[in-house]
DNA sequence: TTGTAAGCGTTATCAG
DNA sequence: CTGATAACGCTTACAA
């Protein structure tokens, strides 16, 4: 009694005395089938036990059922809402999400391999690592693939993006308004191509507002590099009246240091803003004003999309900007340069 | 050009000259095939774009490869570096993660009739809405379980737990020392067994320091409950001198409430501390001090010992339990009663 | 509406 | 070492 086999549909037809393609139609949705076999079949494949065997499943219908999810570890650590939102609407519409982890690019191919072997029906990539080259080899094997905040220069694929120029520029404008002469850019990590439009974005908008040539500090994106770096900063130089970072974390880390070790007090001495709109922004002892992205939407949008691509593949990319929403806090106020 | 139909290994069996057998040897390991053949195989394939099908495979091999992890939003949300850490670890055995999201108990039924039918190899369970009847289920689908964090009675199952009474207990000795007599214990939510395990070494740790009848306030783990939860005490009752929390985020709240609505300084009038060792807890303006789960190592286990189970699967369940380790912050300090 | 039979792309078995 | 051939458990024409 301890070795139990699986029972197959086989086992139901028997039982239930009809053909094995009988019991296969039961499970079917809009297959023909007479409410009296139905209701046998399903009498006795729930005394069985039966459930039908997805894999047998896949390889027939060439539909696995599962879209592949690829993150990195900081996207998950940093942005853990964006796969339990997206895990959450793929399973209302049937799909499951196998993950794939891609934290430097060495392991890139391999992951590609792995993706094409498990034949997933399609591809959602929110890896900072992630070139052109791999995007076009999705498209070689006629895998969908949405790119979660990736810009892409060819647009061969689909992508949902929150739009870092407005989003920033809102933020640079606020801080011009307060007659801020002193800048300073705190940037995120320089293989990350989000990293890169975002200090992109606050260039431009600086310089739209008559800024040139402001300092620009490097990050990892984590609460000590942004510490760190403001420290490094403030050891040889003057001291900014505003910091326009790349993230939340990293404006936190510049709040504290700021605070802390160079007695400047947020938002009299120094104002800072960040990015994104994460949850510990609101906490009292910073309410730092930042943009929020639209989790939610963008996240619906980007199973949307990448349902749509695998009914109907020939349909033509698309792409998707949502603004932020700025979140006015307490960490932006009037130019006030320590002389 | 545009039907591009899969390469099977019967492609490259034909353009090889060998037989489908042959080519099925070559992808395998420790099969025997001579060097010859293999070559002139690994070539052709290379040229075709050949790359197994793992669907195919595992339904003749009755492994999937793939792990399901079941997890609330709310726990990826808390401990996301575990999804990742799971994730990392398997990949490095050849397994993946396949997620399931179960956020309330409704659809608990319908998730494990999925996992059913896709066959995974084993199941790692994170999700606070898990009771022993599931489990018992798995057991008898032969298929191995992992709980995390998540302590059984029966023991039917495997399991991974940081010690949580030992943790809490370092804790409040370390509260105790500082002569504290005013307690309040901010508890989880009640559905999580976790929050209740918590709850429970709270108050017998305080018991056996001869602090009876704590009164007990009730959070869902959030900032935000933190906040309110001790804003609802404050308004109607004299101050605590110390507060033990069942995580950090709510006993950051705690901190922001008591110092911004209360006039409590923290340390000096307010003791607070929390669990888990979340990163935040080493911002500047907080400091908390707190227990660190083991995460690595914990995560390590739990795929160490579900791969055992799916190798030898007579094995008996085991449970395996570490010490955190005690994060002195700045949060706790001498009572010192307002009267 | 039902049953028969042909796949889907592998791995496993067993002669040669 | 190699090549037939039989599973694996399902879906899907096709014929009845």
């Amino acid at each position: 009694m301890d070795k139990k086999k699986r029972v197959t549909s086989y086992d139901v037809a028997k039982a239930a005395g009809v053909s094995q393609s009988a019991v296969s139609r039961v499970f079917l949705k809009g297959r023909s089938v007479s409410k009296k076999t139905r209701e046998k079949v399903l009498t006795t494949a729930n005394e069985l036990g039966y459930k039908p065997n997805a894999i047998a499943r896949m390889l027939i219908t060439k539909r696995s059922g599962m879209v592949a999810v690829i993150l990195s570890s900081r996207a998950n650590i940093n942005y853990p809402e964006v796969l339990s939102l997206l895990n959450k609407r793929l399973a209302e519409c049937n799909e499951r999400v196998l993950l794939f982890n891609l934290d430097d690019s060495e392991g890139l191919d391999e992951i590609l391999e792995q993706i094409w072997t498990f034949q997933v029906d399609g591809v959602i990539a929110l890896a900072a690592h992630f070139d052109n080259e791999s995007i076009e080899k999705f498209k070689d094997h006629n895998i969908p693939v949405v790119l979660y905040n990736r810009v892409v220069l060819g647009q061969t694929a689909s992508s949902v993006c929150v739009n870092h120029e407005q989003g920033i520029f809102q933020l640079v404008t606020l801080l011009d308004k307060q007659a801020h002469k002193d800048y300073l850019v705190l940037a995120g990590p320089t293989e990350s191509d989000v990293a890169n439009e975002r200090l992109e974005c606050a260039i431009k908008a600086l310089s739209a507002k008559g800024h040139k040539d402001v300092p620009i500090l490097y990050g990892d994106y984590s609460y000590d590099s942004g510490k760190q770096a403001f420290h490094q900063w403030m050891k040889d130089n003057k001291a900014p009246t505003a910091v326009v970072c790349s993230n939340d974390p990293m404006a936190i880390g510049v709040i504290d240091e700021a605070r802390r070790n160079w007695g400047l007090r947020v938002p009299e001495d120094l104002s800072v803003v960040g990015f994104d709109g994460v949850s510990a922004v609101a906490w009292h002892s910073y309410q730092l004003t930042t943009v929020k992205q639209p989790l939610e939407l963008m996240t619906k949008a980007a199973v949307d999309i990448l349902l749509e691509q695998i009914e109907t593949p020939d349909n033509p990319a698309q792409l998707r900007v949502w603004s932020g929403s700025l979140i006015e806090g307490n960490t932006v106020g009037p130019a006030n340069p320590k002389t």
